[in-house]
DNA sequence: GCATGGTGACAAAAAGGTGCGTAATTTACA
DNA sequence: TGTAAATTACGCACCTTTTTGTCACCATGC
Protein backbone atom coordinates (compact mmCIF):
# COMPACT_ATOMS: atom_id res chain seq x y z
CA UNK A 1 0.00 0.00 0.00
CA UNK A 2 2.74 2.36 -1.04
CA UNK A 3 2.00 3.77 -4.33
CA UNK A 4 -1.10 2.36 -5.89
CA UNK A 5 1.02 2.71 -8.85
CA UNK A 6 3.18 -0.36 -10.58
CA UNK A 7 3.44 -1.97 -13.64
CA UNK A 8 1.25 -4.52 -13.68
CA UNK A 9 -2.23 -4.36 -12.51
CA UNK A 10 -2.22 -7.66 -10.54
CA UNK A 11 -0.17 -5.91 -8.11
CA UNK A 12 -2.26 -2.52 -8.06
CA UNK A 13 -5.49 -5.21 -7.19
CA UNK A 14 -3.81 -7.31 -5.10
CA UNK A 15 -2.74 -3.31 -2.92
CA UNK A 16 -6.47 -2.85 -1.99
CA UNK A 17 -7.81 -6.82 -1.70
CA UNK A 18 -4.51 -8.03 -0.07
CA UNK A 19 -5.35 -8.69 3.33
CA UNK A 20 -7.77 -10.67 5.71
CA UNK A 21 -10.37 -7.86 5.32
CA UNK A 22 -11.28 -6.47 1.98
CA UNK A 23 -12.29 -9.49 0.55
CA UNK A 24 -14.52 -10.13 3.21
CA UNK A 25 -16.04 -7.26 3.21
CA UNK A 26 -17.16 -7.26 0.51
CA UNK A 27 -18.65 -10.75 0.57
CA UNK A 28 -20.68 -9.25 3.13
CA UNK A 29 -21.88 -6.27 1.75
CA UNK A 30 -23.45 -8.25 -1.13
CA UNK A 31 -26.24 -8.85 0.64
CA UNK A 32 -27.04 -5.18 0.31
CA UNK A 33 -26.34 -2.31 2.41
CA UNK A 34 -24.53 -2.44 5.73
CA UNK A 35 -24.50 -0.69 8.65
CA UNK A 36 -20.84 0.00 10.40
CA UNK A 37 -22.25 -1.80 13.33
CA UNK A 38 -23.65 -4.47 10.95
CA UNK A 39 -20.42 -5.30 9.51
CA UNK A 40 -19.10 -5.70 12.84
CA UNK A 41 -21.53 -8.33 13.61
CA UNK A 42 -20.65 -10.09 10.56
CA UNK A 43 -17.27 -9.98 11.53
CA UNK A 44 -16.86 -9.65 15.59
CA UNK A 45 -13.37 -10.16 15.03
CA UNK A 46 -12.48 -6.91 13.15
CA UNK A 47 -11.53 -4.01 14.78
CA UNK A 48 -13.11 -1.13 15.10
CA UNK A 49 -10.48 1.06 13.76
CA UNK A 50 -9.63 -1.35 11.31
CA UNK A 51 -13.23 -1.66 10.22
CA UNK A 52 -13.48 2.32 9.28
CA UNK A 53 -10.02 1.90 7.69
CA UNK A 54 -10.85 -0.60 5.49
CA UNK A 55 -13.84 0.45 4.42
CA UNK A 56 -12.05 4.07 3.91
CA UNK A 57 -9.55 1.56 1.05
CA UNK A 58 -12.51 -0.11 -0.18
CA UNK A 59 -13.98 3.47 -1.11
CA UNK A 60 -11.23 4.70 -2.53
CA UNK A 61 -10.88 2.19 -4.65
CA UNK A 62 -14.29 2.61 -5.60
CA UNK A 63 -15.97 -0.86 -4.63
CA UNK A 64 -17.44 0.74 -1.57
CA UNK A 65 -20.04 3.47 -1.64
CA UNK A 66 -20.00 5.47 1.67
CA UNK A 67 -23.26 7.16 2.41
CA UNK A 68 -23.49 9.17 5.89
CA UNK A 69 -26.57 10.94 7.26
CA UNK A 70 -26.19 13.56 9.50
CA UNK A 71 -27.80 13.70 13.14
CA UNK A 72 -27.39 11.68 16.18
CA UNK A 73 -26.86 9.61 16.61
CA UNK A 74 -24.48 8.96 13.99
CA UNK A 75 -25.40 7.02 10.72
CA UNK A 76 -23.48 5.60 8.03
CA UNK A 77 -24.76 3.43 5.31
CA UNK A 78 -22.19 1.21 3.16
CA UNK A 79 -23.31 -0.05 -0.32
CA UNK A 80 -21.22 -1.77 -3.00
CA UNK A 81 -20.70 0.50 -5.97
CA UNK A 82 -21.10 -1.29 -9.61
CA UNK A 83 -17.45 -1.87 -9.67
CA UNK A 84 -17.81 -3.95 -6.26
CA UNK A 85 -20.75 -5.94 -7.03
CA UNK A 86 -18.78 -6.33 -10.28
CA UNK A 87 -16.24 -7.76 -7.96
CA UNK A 88 -18.40 -10.32 -6.05
CA UNK A 89 -18.63 -13.14 -8.71
CA UNK A 90 -14.82 -13.32 -9.09
CA UNK A 91 -14.15 -13.12 -5.84
CA UNK A 92 -16.72 -16.07 -5.66
CA UNK A 93 -14.49 -17.95 -8.04
CA UNK A 94 -12.02 -17.92 -6.07
CA UNK A 95 -13.43 -19.24 -3.22
CA UNK A 96 -14.58 -21.74 -5.30
CA UNK A 97 -11.50 -22.66 -6.68
CA UNK A 98 -10.08 -23.04 -3.22
CA UNK A 99 -12.92 -25.14 -2.26
CA UNK A 100 -12.55 -27.46 -5.28
CA UNK A 101 -8.70 -27.99 -4.83
CA UNK A 102 -8.64 -28.34 -1.23
CA UNK A 103 -8.83 -31.92 -0.56
CA UNK A 104 -5.83 -31.92 -3.14
CA UNK A 105 -4.09 -29.75 -0.54
CA UNK A 106 -4.50 -32.19 2.67
CA UNK A 107 -3.81 -35.15 0.41
CA UNK A 108 -0.45 -34.22 -0.29
CA UNK A 109 0.78 -33.50 2.61
CA UNK A 110 4.52 -32.43 4.04
CA UNK A 111 6.45 -35.96 3.51
CA UNK A 112 7.93 -34.96 -0.22
CA UNK A 113 10.56 -33.74 0.47
CA UNK A 114 13.68 -32.60 -2.04
CA UNK A 115 11.78 -35.32 -4.48
CA UNK A 116 14.91 -35.52 -6.52
CA UNK A 117 13.39 -36.61 -9.94
CA UNK A 118 15.99 -36.97 -12.41
CA UNK A 119 19.74 -35.95 -12.76
CA UNK A 120 19.04 -33.75 -15.93
CA UNK A 121 22.46 -32.95 -17.94
CA UNK B 1 -1.68 -17.14 8.74
CA UNK B 2 -2.20 -18.34 11.87
CA UNK B 3 -4.70 -21.63 11.11
CA UNK B 4 -5.07 -22.30 7.74
CA UNK B 5 -8.74 -22.40 9.27
CA UNK B 6 -11.47 -20.53 9.49
CA UNK B 7 -15.68 -20.56 8.90
CA UNK B 8 -15.52 -19.40 5.25
CA UNK B 9 -13.45 -20.55 2.36
CA UNK B 10 -12.40 -16.45 0.83
CA UNK B 11 -10.39 -15.66 4.50
CA UNK B 12 -8.18 -19.31 4.14
CA UNK B 13 -7.49 -18.82 0.22
CA UNK B 14 -6.76 -15.52 1.42
CA UNK B 15 -4.27 -16.23 3.99
CA UNK B 16 -2.29 -18.13 1.02
CA UNK B 17 -2.84 -14.98 -1.98
CA UNK B 18 -2.26 -11.93 0.53
CA UNK B 19 0.49 -9.82 -0.07
CA UNK B 20 2.55 -8.98 -2.95
CA UNK B 21 3.76 -11.69 -4.45
CA UNK B 22 1.49 -14.56 -4.20
CA UNK B 23 -0.60 -13.64 -7.31
CA UNK B 24 2.66 -11.98 -9.00
CA UNK B 25 4.31 -15.39 -8.70
CA UNK B 26 1.58 -17.49 -10.36
CA UNK B 27 1.06 -14.98 -12.90
CA UNK B 28 4.99 -15.41 -13.59
CA UNK B 29 4.77 -19.06 -13.54
CA UNK B 30 2.06 -19.26 -16.23
CA UNK B 31 4.65 -18.81 -18.85
CA UNK B 32 5.61 -22.40 -17.84
CA UNK B 33 8.84 -24.01 -16.09
CA UNK B 34 11.01 -21.41 -14.14
CA UNK B 35 13.76 -21.74 -12.19
CA UNK B 36 14.58 -19.81 -8.75
CA UNK B 37 16.98 -16.90 -10.60
CA UNK B 38 14.26 -16.45 -13.42
CA UNK B 39 11.44 -15.52 -10.91
CA UNK B 40 13.73 -13.46 -9.28
CA UNK B 41 14.63 -11.54 -12.54
CA UNK B 42 11.04 -11.37 -13.21
CA UNK B 43 10.65 -9.62 -10.22
CA UNK B 44 13.86 -8.26 -9.17
CA UNK B 45 11.83 -6.44 -6.22
CA UNK B 46 11.97 -9.68 -4.30
CA UNK B 47 13.86 -10.34 -1.63
CA UNK B 48 16.11 -13.87 -2.15
CA UNK B 49 14.55 -14.98 1.32
CA UNK B 50 11.23 -13.85 1.02
CA UNK B 51 10.64 -15.78 -2.59
CA UNK B 52 11.83 -18.96 -1.17
CA UNK B 53 9.27 -18.24 1.88
CA UNK B 54 6.56 -17.51 -0.85
CA UNK B 55 7.51 -20.16 -2.88
CA UNK B 56 7.43 -22.32 0.29
CA UNK B 57 3.55 -21.24 0.87
CA UNK B 58 2.32 -21.55 -2.18
CA UNK B 59 3.82 -25.09 -2.14
CA UNK B 60 2.06 -25.62 0.81
CA UNK B 61 -1.08 -24.74 -0.70
CA UNK B 62 -0.92 -26.64 -3.93
CA UNK B 63 -0.50 -24.08 -6.23
CA UNK B 64 3.27 -24.54 -7.18
CA UNK B 65 5.31 -27.45 -7.32
CA UNK B 66 8.75 -27.78 -6.74
CA UNK B 67 11.49 -30.02 -7.98
CA UNK B 68 14.84 -30.27 -6.87
CA UNK B 69 17.21 -31.63 -8.98
CA UNK B 70 20.68 -33.06 -7.33
CA UNK B 71 24.16 -32.05 -8.28
CA UNK B 72 25.88 -28.55 -8.19
CA UNK B 73 25.23 -25.69 -9.01
CA UNK B 74 21.75 -26.33 -7.39
CA UNK B 75 18.75 -26.57 -9.53
CA UNK B 76 15.37 -26.21 -8.53
CA UNK B 77 12.43 -25.83 -10.74
CA UNK B 78 9.09 -24.05 -10.59
CA UNK B 79 6.10 -24.87 -12.00
CA UNK B 80 2.02 -24.72 -11.69
CA UNK B 81 0.06 -27.52 -10.26
CA UNK B 82 -3.07 -28.20 -12.00
CA UNK B 83 -4.80 -26.36 -8.96
CA UNK B 84 -2.23 -23.33 -9.83
CA UNK B 85 -3.19 -23.29 -13.68
CA UNK B 86 -6.87 -23.17 -12.96
CA UNK B 87 -6.49 -20.30 -10.72
CA UNK B 88 -4.38 -18.31 -13.73
CA UNK B 89 -8.04 -16.91 -15.50
CA UNK B 90 -9.39 -16.05 -11.99
CA UNK B 91 -6.65 -13.75 -11.40
CA UNK B 92 -6.65 -12.53 -14.77
CA UNK B 93 -10.14 -11.70 -14.54
CA UNK B 94 -9.57 -10.07 -11.55
CA UNK B 95 -6.59 -8.05 -12.84
CA UNK B 96 -9.14 -6.89 -16.23
CA UNK B 97 -11.93 -6.17 -13.86
CA UNK B 98 -9.27 -3.70 -11.80
CA UNK B 99 -8.29 -1.92 -15.08
CA UNK B 100 -11.91 -1.99 -16.41
CA UNK B 101 -13.13 -0.20 -13.04
CA UNK B 102 -9.53 1.97 -12.53
CA UNK B 103 -11.06 5.11 -14.79
CA UNK B 104 -13.99 5.05 -12.33
CA UNK B 105 -11.95 5.27 -9.55
CA UNK B 106 -9.99 8.60 -11.07
CA UNK B 107 -13.14 10.51 -11.59
CA UNK B 108 -14.93 10.21 -8.51
CA UNK B 109 -11.97 12.02 -5.98
CA UNK B 110 -12.21 12.84 -2.39
CA UNK B 111 -14.63 16.02 -2.81
CA UNK B 112 -18.02 14.07 -1.62
CA UNK B 113 -17.31 14.57 2.31
CA UNK B 114 -20.64 13.85 4.27
CA UNK B 115 -23.21 14.10 1.60
CA UNK B 116 -26.31 14.09 3.45
CA UNK B 117 -29.13 12.82 1.15
CA UNK B 118 -32.41 12.59 3.44
CA UNK B 119 -32.57 13.01 7.09
CA UNK B 120 -34.64 9.37 6.96
CA UNK B 121 -37.22 8.71 9.69
C1' DG C 1 35.94 -17.65 -6.34
C1' DC C 2 31.78 -17.59 -8.74
C1' DA C 3 27.27 -19.55 -9.41
C1' DT C 4 23.07 -21.93 -7.45
C1' DG C 5 19.23 -22.34 -3.98
C1' DG C 6 18.83 -22.10 0.56
C1' DT C 7 19.14 -21.14 5.85
C1' DG C 8 19.23 -18.62 10.35
C1' DA C 9 19.75 -14.16 13.23
C1' DC C 10 18.18 -9.97 13.37
C1' DA C 11 15.96 -5.27 11.97
C1' DA C 12 12.40 -2.65 9.84
C1' DA C 13 7.91 -1.89 8.36
C1' DA C 14 3.25 -2.91 7.92
C1' DA C 15 -0.92 -4.76 9.71
C1' DG C 16 -3.88 -5.17 13.26
C1' DG C 17 -5.73 -4.30 18.11
C1' DT C 18 -6.97 -1.69 22.69
C1' DG C 19 -8.89 1.80 24.91
C1' DC C 20 -10.22 6.44 25.51
C1' DG C 21 -12.53 10.67 23.91
C1' DT C 22 -16.31 13.01 21.05
C1' DA C 23 -20.79 14.26 19.28
C1' DA C 24 -26.43 15.03 19.94
C1' DT C 25 -30.17 12.81 21.21
C1' DT C 26 -32.89 9.44 23.66
C1' DT C 27 -33.89 6.47 27.56
C1' DA C 28 -33.40 5.00 32.51
C1' DC C 29 -34.24 6.01 37.00
C1' DA C 30 -34.31 8.18 41.40
C1' DT D 1 -36.58 17.65 37.47
C1' DG D 2 -32.08 16.45 37.23
C1' DT D 3 -28.55 13.42 36.06
C1' DA D 4 -26.48 9.40 34.44
C1' DA D 5 -25.94 6.27 30.79
C1' DA D 6 -26.47 4.35 26.14
C1' DT D 7 -26.28 4.88 21.41
C1' DT D 8 -23.35 5.41 16.72
C1' DA D 9 -19.39 6.09 13.90
C1' DC D 10 -15.27 7.61 14.33
C1' DG D 11 -10.38 9.91 15.58
C1' DC D 12 -6.27 9.54 18.23
C1' DA D 13 -2.33 7.62 20.88
C1' DC D 14 -0.12 3.73 21.98
C1' DC D 15 1.03 -1.20 21.70
C1' DT D 16 1.54 -6.01 19.83
C1' DT D 17 1.88 -9.19 16.12
C1' DT D 18 2.90 -10.41 11.55
C1' DT D 19 5.16 -9.74 7.40
C1' DT D 20 8.92 -8.40 4.79
C1' DG D 21 13.60 -7.28 4.22
C1' DT D 22 18.94 -7.18 5.14
C1' DC D 23 23.01 -9.50 5.90
C1' DA D 24 25.96 -13.09 6.43
C1' DC D 25 26.79 -17.86 5.71
C1' DC D 26 26.47 -22.87 3.91
C1' DA D 27 27.07 -26.33 0.29
C1' DT D 28 29.69 -27.99 -4.05
C1' DG D 29 31.74 -28.40 -8.53
C1' DC D 30 33.81 -25.99 -12.35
Amino acid sequence: MKDLVSRCPIEEVMQVLSGRWPTLLVYYLKDGTKRFADLRRDNPTVSHRILTLELRKLEAAGVVQRTAFEGYPLRVEYDLTPAGLALVPLIDAISDWWEQNAPARSAASDVAEMPTPQVAS
